[in-house]
This record gives C-alpha cells, structure tokens and sequence, in this order.
DNA sequence: CATAGATTGTTGAAAATGCAACTACCTTGT
DNA sequence: ACAAGGTAGTTGCATTTTCAACAATCTATG
C-alpha cells in the first residue's frame, strides 16, 4: 500500500492543524474576555439545547463532541457543579442517564453567544466566499463520512 | 456591528471542529497503537527538524505549535526526559533556550513518519480532489492571516 | 548609566483529559 | 430462568494543559 505524500499535501494537512488550534485559541480568549463559557462547555450545552426535551444520553452526547465516555463524565461533573446541566434517569434503562440543559445552561448560551458568533464570523466566515463556504461543508461532511456509517 | 450568521454557516463551522477532533482523534490512536510519539509531539519535534540547526527558541517554537510559552516548557519537559530533545543556551540572550533535537529525537520521528503519513493520506488526502487540496490550502492560509501581520 | 518597562523562560498549583478497571444493568442463547 | 457476554456510565489515578506569578535579562529613554 504506497503512502506517499506530496509536500503540497502535507503543507495542506498542517495548515489545517494550525488554522484550527489558531482560531479555537482565539475564539476561546475571547470568550473568556467577556466571561462566558469556553468553546467546550459551549459545544455540549448546544447539543443538549437541540435536542428534543434539552436532553441527550451521555454516550450520544460524548459521540457528538468526539470525546471518550468517561471525558464527558468529568466534564458534565464540572458542568453539573457549575447549575448548567442535570443528569436524569432513563425510563426504559437504569443504567442510562441523560444529560439535561438547566435554564442556567441555556442563559449561559444566550450569554455567550453573540461573543462566538462574532469570533466565527471575524475569523473564519469573512474570510470566505459562499462557494467556499460550501466546498469546505462539502469536504468536512465527506471526511466525517467513514467514521459515521449510518446515521448521517 | 452586524454579525448575523446564517444556519449553513454555523454548520459549516461546526463541521470543520468536528472533523478536525475526528481526525486527530483517529490519527492519535494509531500512533498509539503503534507505539509512537503523539501527534502533538511529532509537531513540535518535527518543527525543531526543519528548523536549521535542528534547533529553535522557545518562544518561536510555542508559536508555531500554537501553544503557550508556559505550557511548551512542561511539554519540551517531558520531551527531554524521554531523551527526545534537550535544551541549549543562546549566546547572544542569556534569559533565552533552544530546543534542540536529539539524535533519539529523530529516530522518533523516522519511526512515527509512515504511520503518519499513512493516516493523513487515508483520512483526509484520500478524500479530497486536487483542486480542493489547493483550495484547502489557499482558505487555511487567508485564515491565519490575520494572526501573522507580517512574517508569512 | 540608571531606571522603567518588556520579554524570556520557568515554576507550582489548579483544572482538564484520558485510561483502565469497575459496577450495574441489559441481551442473547440455551 | 440462567449464565455469558455486551453496554452505560462512573471512578480513581496518572498524564497533560492552563494560569498566574516570578526571576532573570534585555531594551529604550532620559
């Protein structure tokens, strides 16, 4: 199996390491700035916001942000501490547990939100044509693609 | 300041945090399985190699591993106990340090290269068409613009 | 040359992350 | 119904990362 890469090819891959941590770096700063949650905090509270009835099972939930089970544990631990989430039982599965949006969970969105959404416009979507911008959905869905098999 | 975003942007941000913690997440293990050096490390040794001398400050190797000054000592820390770099004096600053890369350094990097290369070809390469290589490149270099004024 | 202000890199403590082991529970096959 | 094996979530611990404070040194200005 020849794996060969061309350094066009690797300058690409590593622009995209660094273009990532660059603006998650930034986005971050700023948000801590104006006192509001980090990006992380923020991407799990999202997913719970848009779930039917605020909540999400744990390991639904550690899917939707790429992080291991017992990561999202400790981080729903801090979250939990924090007034922005509960955990609730499951009916129909007493192992389960869902994770589940306080209202403090969800102002601290609201808070935060015109700060990201400002970030994500000044760093990445400026920078952007709209035929860009759906080239990249484009690309990111299709590299997502193998590790999702079914459920797009 | 208007900052409205639309529903396709959001989505396209949203994708491109996503598939970026996939990758790495992916990549990393395999690294792992085989018994190599994390991604991260490989950044930052793999800087020190291109760097002449085989060597850089601190301070410029924190910044182009997007990572700060503090947290670069504890991981050049722990890369020097591994025997992977060690530290050098600068003649010219006397409160400066190089990272330099050892002999060992670059064995870990000659070790971790194929299975590294093999991941970024099958996870990301693989999937995208010339043209969208070029364009990759193109977008992740106008988004880090702004965070380098002047030294491309 | 003296001093105020920046910059370099490190430190120690706190927070976050990841791993392996564990409990509790569910599912399957017999 | 019961054992074997799988899954959900948590726990403790070790590793990694971040933050604020610090000492040492450099630089610029008067």
């Amino acid at each position: 199996m020849r794996e060969h890469i061309t350094p066009a090819q690797l300058t690409t891959w590593r622009l995209f390491i660094t273009a990532h941590a660059t603006l998650i770096e930034q986005i971050d700063r700023e948000l801590a700035a104006a006192g509001c949650v980090p990006l992380h905090w923020y991407d799990v509270l999202v997913e719970l916001y848009e779930a039917p009835d605020r909540r999400l099972r744990m390991a639904e939930l550690a899917r939707r942000v790429v992080l291991s089970r017992s990561s999202l544990t400790h981080l729903a631990d801090r979250l939990e501490r924090e007034g922005l989430l509960r955990r609730a039982r499951v009916d129909t599965d007493r192992r389960g547990a869902y994770a589940v949006l306080s209202e403090q969970g969800e102002q601290a969105l609201r808070r935060a939100w015109p700060i990201y959404a400002r970030g994500i416009v000044q760093h990445f979507i400026r920078h952007l044509t709209d035929e860009e911008l759906q080239s990249l959905t484009d690309i990111f869905q299709r590299l997502l693609m193998p590790a999702t098999p079914v459920n797009g």
